[in-house]
DNA sequence: CGACATTTTGATCTAGGTCAACAAAAGTGG
DNA sequence: CCACTTTTGTTGACCTAGATCAAAATGTCG
């Protein structure tokens, strides 16, 4: 398969050789950005729809009071913003957090793309449900989550979302995310994140080194997620 | 207009004569149903599109230790699930929380009206935007706001959405939310809800008596929750 | 009226925040 | 390649927003 959005989408809709040839050619400019850099920001005109080629990003939102909150990670394959074209501004910015390969499709292409590629437009659509069962995800495990099972979860997310993507192998998972960031995903302090993390390397579940998350024992920490990776489920199983 | 599902879309998007037509065919049979019905629950296979015609409901999910978190609260005009039928099963469930008139439409009948009406379609896509950015305002909310500011942020949401369907007028709004309902929503204790609303009540800014809301000081609660209308600010714009 | 749900208040406790300092990496410029 | 600044991670001491527990007051409805 050509990239990793190409194979995401073969995940969720199976797709003809003339679909994969679209996307391709879609997809065969990307550009390469650096690290924090804003695709797009808050009360920008939406533009194109963006491609995670390679590398991570993040959505987010600063407060009046200056606090950031991180709404998602992007990684490779994932893409975003189907038809926000459709709104007058961002409520949001997306920031690359490594260096990365982005795609930009126009919006105009886009639409085009879906009205002739039936298949490209239900697994578009089952990739926006997915990122709304994930969203869905977050506002549960803030309202009511502990914070300890709130990190095991997110890792958790993190850890099936890049075994989908064939981007983890069996305990490991390079994760480029500082607690900084991190604990801005999480509703929580950095302080507060560093003791948790320690605590979960305490009790054997996993460790978060610079730059991978290691799973020393992946029952142990779904257990203290109380994590039910439904909302994730048809990822994996249909995932290629 | 017919009802207020359609009089919403046609605020998001100009609907014409045949739209309307058809919206109207497709919601004419509503049914009742009591308080605290769970039209459908979690692990379900998605069923047909739900309209609210009229009453409230919330979309929900129990956790493993018996707490709920309130996702979002649905009012009359506001249908959900475009396009879940696409996947295995539901992710949460929704539950009516007062006596409701629920109209549904069959998954097929609205792919075919969304191929066949455009506006329809553009209207239904600008809908579920804005629920993705009030399910991102949730999360910001939740992740980075105090427990004040929580409570107006949700109020000042609420009253604007009722405000864009006709369902509020200058200060007062019904809202038939229960002190346990708006906690499970805003993840917080009914306990603490209450002494929160006695302070807002106290500084003058809004009123929660049974079953309605009234806004004694809309600048002064918006300067409370940090509300910025951005994420709801197209429906106010183009709101009929 | 009686049973039950919702709201309100008080007393106490704790998860997680705040403040401060330091250590370890990672850039950066000469 | 080395000082040097900046960012990220770690730990300790202390504090507070919000939770928990308990009970009374008020409403609602069959």
């Amino acid at each position: 398969m050509a990239n990793r959005f190409i194979s995401k989408l073969n995940g969720y809709a199976p797709l003809g050789k003339a679909d994969i040839a679209v996307l391709e050619a879609a997809t065969a400019k990307p550009r390469d950005y650096p690290a924090k850099f804003d695709l797009i920001r808050e009360g920008d005109r939406p533009g194109p729809v963006f491609v995670m080629l390679e590398g991570w990003a993040c959505r987010y939102k600063i407060l009046p009071n200056g606090t950031r909150q991180v709404l998602a990670f992007l990684m490779p394959g994932d893409s975003c913003d189907l038809h926000i074209g459709l709104l007058a501004e961002m409520d949001h910015s997306i920031q690359t957090l490594v260096p990365s390969v982005v795609a930009t499709i126009p919006r105009a292409e886009m639409d085009a793309i879906m009205d002739g590629h039936r298949a490209i437009a239900k697994a578009m659509y089952v990739g926006q449900l997915i990122d709304e069962g994930t969203m869905r995800a977050w506002i549960t495990s803030m309202g009511r989550r502990a914070s300890i099972e709130r990190v095991a979860h997110l890792m958790c997310e993190l850890y099936i979302r890049a075994r989908a993507i064939g981007a983890a192998d069996e305990r490991q998972l390079a994760l480029p995310l500082s607690q900084l960031v991190l604990a801005d995903a999480l509703g929580m302090t950095p302080v507060h994140l560093n003791r948790v993390l320690k605590e979960l390397r305490l009790k054997g579940a996993m460790t978060l080194k610079r730059g991978s998350l290691v799973v020393t024992d992946p029952s142990k920490l779904v257990q203290i997620a109380g994590f039910d990776d439904n909302y994730l489920h048809r990822r994996l199983r249909t995932a290629a």
